[in-house]
DNA sequence: ATGAGCTGGACAAAACTCGGACAACCTTGA
DNA sequence: TCAAGGTTGTCCGAGTTTTGTCCAGCTCAT
């Protein structure tokens, strides 16, 4: 399994002060102290003068135990886990089967659906954020959303609600072009940054990722592309607008498994079903193909008729996309 | 050597009195007095009456520590690095914006880059990275570069060559659109990127950067984004194709004391002409209305009538925006 | 002459240390 | 359903280190 060779891959030489530590798992610095004195999470270093000093095995550890904390574990469980635990945890709360360490097996508490109720509020200080033109609030909003939620849940619930919202009060004539234009300016770099937080060894399955001709709004695209990158895919960004000839070579050189195009607006766009059929005839059989995006909707019996994967939810399309990974090897 | 090579990318004639210096950094006097004085930070020449006089290295190195502290940095682990380990740590931080998954792709060299590149080879490299459409190793190239080349350097030398000699290799047929795409959206979320490494208190003067109605390539726009940034100005980025009235209901309601518009293509577009004498009638005349980019080459004699401020090099451009920024006050 | 820069030193705020306390919340069992 | 007990985030106080600011007395620039 690759998880053991990251645990090698990840820095032990203690480097970092608490507060940056804190700065980059969105713990606060007493928090992390505590988890240390009571169930030993980590184990800093020390300066001269006393100072705890991290390592990125540090880091990786608390970032891991806060997402799985939060996700509904007891810490006494999972405190003591070494990292590869940790991560096989951590990446099945964020969805997926998998081989549970027995003594993890116990019920998760689900009771505290707190997150829900605090969605709304942050879409609404988000639109407020752009309505004052206020570029700062609206990325310090995002890097918070980020530090509470997963990322599934990030693009999920703050993000996809966040433009439909733009969408709507934009139309509605409650925000200028200009806020649109700035909000997803930003969310456009925003979002291509998140495909970078992980690491590519370069052994990981690839993933086209675009938008085909006509399409021209990419955001749809890059949460995929962000989103796979945690499940072990690699993406191949291409950007939107791509013709299903130029699709179709970036596949064949990249060696790429599988394909995922974003379809948004326009949607009724004729050019649609030439390129998906097109796509699908030059296409070798095993490379899966995806579409997603609203305007997806329209086009049922064309992808029936091809054969096309779909998925409604990101949720949806994660789990098919881990299917046509398993099969693979 | 290495060492005496990249440093010389910036410039070690002192000139600069400490006031200037204060300025450009955003730290006060006396903690520059102080951080010389402690840890040895920087170590200024002297004018015969023993006035302390800053090189453009030193201005760099103060900047970096500024983000690096920021970050959550102790003083007394930074203050002793050279220049390039410090750009390296600052761009390891901007890859953590907020908490989220694993990272450490690449070693940061704690100590010091052996190798340095020179600038033709740098450029082939990269487009050999893209024909061979492998986007990790393209990454890698860019993060190492801007490691190597001052911020400046890095976009006038690696990505203005890069771009144009994409854009030609792309014309000749070397390289196919496919490559085109994914080179443009890879470098539109590293230049996004770069604009966060900078730490905004909110007080720098503002600039609103986009490209008018039309113009759809928003590199251009980026660049001087992330350039403006390192300045001391707080940019207001809107992406490309931005209407004339949008713009300045951007610039009514953020305040901005500038604006900066990108020119590439299609040059001869009827639009241009409109859109800047529009603009330039609406906006209030203490806004500065900067014009830059290929295109703006046809349009001499418009910018002369409307008294536009352009600039051809970069350099060029910093230079007068400096300018617009002290006669703010 | 007035303001700015220089030096050395003083001072205070901020940040980190540790041990401990506490309240909010959860689980469990009567 | 309520009480008991466990879990966990936050806070406090006192001592240390780190860091930002200020001052006094001086020189220098305009």
């Amino acid at each position: 399994m690759s998880v053991s060779e990251t645990t090698s891959n990840v820095d032990q030489t203690p480097r970092h002060p608490i507060r940056l530590v804190a700065n980059r798992t969105g713990l606060t610095v007493d928090l992390i102290r505590a988890w240390e004195k009571r169930y030993h999470v980590v184990d800093p270093a020390r300066s001269e003068t006393q100072r705890r000093l991290y390592s990125d095995y540090d880091i990786e550890r608390l970032r891991l135990i806060r997402i799985a904390k939060q996700a509904g574990r007891r810490l006494n469980d999972i405190a003591s886990l070494p990292l590869v635990s940790l991560r096989a945890v951590v990446s099945e709360e964020s969805r997926f089967q998998g081989a549970m360490e027995p003594a993890l097996t116990r019920e998760v508490s689900w009771t505290q659906s707190t997150h829900t109720l605090d969605q709304s509020d942050l879409v609404d200080r988000l639109l407020y954020s752009i309505a004052m033109m206020d570029q700062l609030r609206f990325d310090q909003l995002l890097q918070q959303a980020l530090v509470d939620l997963s990322l599934p849940d990030f693009l999920e619930q703050a993000l996809a609600p966040l433009l439909a919202e733009i969408g709507e009060a934009t139309r509605r004539g409650q925000l200028r072009i200009a806020h649109e234009h700035m909000a997803t300016a930003h969310l456009r770099t925003f979002l291509g940054a998140l495909r970078f937080r992980e690491v590519f060894t370069g052994s990981e399955p690839k993933i086209v990722i675009t938008t085909p001709t006509g399409q021209l709004h990419e955001l749809g695209a890059l949460m995929i592309a962000a989103l796979v990158s945690i499940d072990g895919w690699q993406p191949i960004y291409l950007g939107p607008n791509t013709p299903a000839d130029e699709i179709i070579a970036a596949v064949k050189q990249s060696g790429a498994k599988a394909v995922s195009l974003s379809l948004t607006y326009p949607a009724d766009d004729p050019r649609i079903p030439l390129e998906l059929t097109r796509l699908r005839a030059q296409l070798s059989d095993d490379v899966a193909l995806f579409v997603g995006g609203s305007a997806m909707l329209g086009h049922q019996e064309l992808i029936q008729r091809l054969g096309l994967q779909t998925a409604t939810t990101l949720d949806g399309f994660r789990a098919s996309l881990m299917q046509s990974r398993t099969s693979l090897r």
